[in-house]
DNA sequence: ATTCTGACAGCAA
DNA sequence: TTTGCTGCCAGAA
């Protein structure tokens, strides 16, 4: 056999959506936060661009609650339209104002500080 | 094959 | 303090 997908556990991307999945809702994350829950901490670039290919995945991605580390709503453009996410968030009750999401770092969800029990 | 970009983040000056 | 460069992984030209 060639060209085996590997499992979502080994594949980079898989991962990603799948973190993306564990968004609990009402939540947001960024894109960093996952990288460095996938061990790669300065692979934020990369979550980003599963994230642009999400839309091939089968299912929904909640990919509307992964922000960058301010906050900002950097890709809203993807969703179609640009008020897309922010409606979404809005409905998730995440009000976004000036494309920054409102109390981010109290709506922020960590998944390596939340999934991985460190006590 | 090489090069550049991309929904970022961290560090140096 | 802000600004700029680098690092990271994957895909397109």
């Amino acid at each position: 056999m060639k060209s085996e997908k590997p499992p979502a556990e080994n594949d980079f991307f898989g991962m990603v959506y799948e973190v993306c999945r564990l968004i609990p809702y009402g939540r947001v994350t960024s894109y960093g936060a996952i990288a460095r829950y996938l061990g790669s901490g300065r692979s934020a670039r990369t979550v980003g661009w599963a994230l642009n290919a999400c839309h091939t995945q089968p299912g929904f991605i909640p990919a509307h609650r992964v922000v960058n580390r301010q906050g900002l709503l950097t890709g809203k453009h993807h969703f179609g339209n640009s008020t897309t996410m922010e409606q979404l968030l809005a409905n998730e009750g995440v009000y976004v104002e000036d494309d920054r999401v409102v109390d981010f770092t109290e709506k922020f969800w960590d998944p390596s500080a939340e999934i991985d029990p460190l006590i």
